[in-house]
RNA sequence: GGGGCUUUAGCCAAGUGGUAAGGCAAGGGACUGCAACUCCCUGAGCACCGGUUCAAAUCCGGUAGGCCCCUCCA
């Protein structure tokens, strides 16, 4: 199994920290509003990270957070005229509910920070006690000078960042890159802290999660391209000056999704919404419309993407239904096949989706040759399924009852005898019964 | 200004040194009592320029498009 590490630049090895183990964490919303496709991407992506590494036997174990102590929360809290809690449990069950809807697997933790502030308060005076970091005016403030290698995830060095026109001055801070830990607040929720009434900087509470759930140091963290920096950097820094650690091994981060060429803004009003989408598509349609690009890719979502995503699909369960009759009539067994060297050769190599989905679509082809006769039904059907699993496609065949196997029998002997019309009567109820 | 990604047939997209997978669309054909399903055939020399090499879409340098980050947007 090889990675594209982030942190390199390189596709490498994966090494487990633990052998037969592997321990994940990927950057989850803010809950201040409904998810859009953007989100969705490194849900539906690690979700396929994961599932490929429980194919592959190791022993798994993911979690994701939820910003839920954040000032965009607190503007929605305003605007909606509820609290804080309220907005962030609103969003948090939508959320569930688009992860329902789009059948993604359970993960095993889901931390909120709102669970982890005495953490919090923790690791940030730790971080005060050993001088990097320090409080101004009941503000708290990382000391990004006392990192050797900051910048080493995203290639950028204080210098030039230093020199950036974006960077703005602030008064209060000893080096304009300096980046807050805890900041004072003056309006709607607060928590008390030993340097007063505030809340969280955002960098803070994946390193402190990821610290209280697996220890000092993870196999894989994920997120999107665009917590590259500074979010990520930032995590690192603070594990460097704690644990002296990058906090995980291997960094993943996914691309962007466009669409129709154009960048998601609230400017455009071209936000799709997670569960507008799921409207007009299936679970499947969207999950082999993301995939048959590279995780790593910018994607461009349109019209055509889903059409052409659309016939796969269709032929996928076109194939596995005639295959799924068969096997029910014929005693087939299946699920034998619980492994397959093509896919791991495709996946090994950094999660090659688009790769998997042409394979897919191959034993599609060889799936139909064999149900006319050419070829292995259980061992095609098998192997469709294990890919299924991987991408978190889901299709729910018919299951028959005898009389439904008597019905489907005779209607078989009916076209043989040339009784057209009995047959083309049973054809209506299989096919009401969505048999054939 | 700095960092990074990207450019392959009408469209989507693999391939990262050894002679261009696959899909959609289009056209042609086969199968078929009817439905549905299915199968086969047909297309590019890889943005451009230069270099390295016996050999480059693949490596190096440059030019030109597109995109992302440096604004708590995945």
């Amino acid at each position: 199994m090889r990675i594209y590490n982030s942190l390199t630049d390189k596709v490498e090895e994966f090494v487990p920290i633990n052998e037969g183990k592997v321990s994940m964490y990927v950057c989850g919303p803010t809950v201040y509003n409904y998810v859009h496709i953007g989100n969705m991407r490194p849900v539906l992506t690690f979700d396929m990270v994961y599932n490929y590494l429980k194919y592959l036997g190791y022993d798994v174990t993911y979690a994701s957070n939820f910003t839920d102590v954040n000032p965009k929360i607190i503007m929605a809290a305003s605007e909606l005229g509820i609290t804080e809690r309220e907005v962030a449990d609103r969003f948090i069950k939508a959320y569930f509910d688009d992860l329902e809807s789009y059948n993604c697997s359970q993960i095993d933790y889901r931390p909120r920070v709102i669970e982890h502030m005495d953490h919090i308060y923790d690791f940030i005076q730790k971080l005060i006690d050993k001088d990097m970091a320090y409080e101004v005016d009941g503000d708290v403030y990382f000391r990004v000078n006392k990192i050797n290698d900051y910048g080493v995830l995203s290639n950028q060095n204080r210098e030039e960042l230093m020199s950036g026109a974006r960077v703005e001055v602030d008064e209060k801070k000893d080096n304009p890159l300096d980046f807050a830990l805890w900041r004072k607040t003056s309006e709607g929720e607060q928590f008390d802290s030993p340097w007063g009434k505030g809340i969280p900087g955002w960098h803070t509470e994946c390193v402190v999660m990821i610290n209280s759930l697996f220890g000092e140091k993870i196999d894989i963290h994920g997120g999107g391209v665009d917590l590259k920096f500074p979010h990520h950097e930032n995590e690192i820094a603070q594990s460097m000056a704690l644990n002296s650690t990058h906090l995980a091994n291997y960094w993943m981060h996914n691309g962007h999704i466009n669409v129709n060429g154009e960048k998601m803004s609230k400017s455009l009003g071209n936000f799709v919404l997670a569960k507008d989408l799921i409207k007009l598509h299936s679970p499947n349609v969207i999950k082999l419309a993301l995939f048959k690009t590279h995780y790593r890719l910018p994607l461009n979502l349109t019209d055509d993407l889903f059409n052409e995503a659309t016939i796969i699909d269709k032929k996928i369960y076109d194939a596995l239904k005639q295959a799924n009759l068969k096997i029910q009539i014929e005693n087939l067994q299946v699920g034998k096949t619980t492994q397959d060297e093509n896919i791991n050769k495709i996946m090994d190599e950094d999660f090659n989706t688009p790769n998997l989905v042409t394979y897919l679509t191959d034993l599609v082809k060889e799936l139909n040759s064999a149900l006319r006769g050419n070829g292995n039904i259980e061992e095609s059907y098998d192997k469709i399924f294990l890919i299924n699993n991987i991408l978190g496609l889901k299709y729910e065949l018919p299951v028959m009852s005898e009389d439904d196997k008597e019905i489907y029998n005779k209607w078989l002997s009916c076209r043989e005898n040339k009784d057209f019309e009995q047959a083309d009567r049973l054809r209506v109820v299989l096919a009401e019964k969505n048999i054939i």
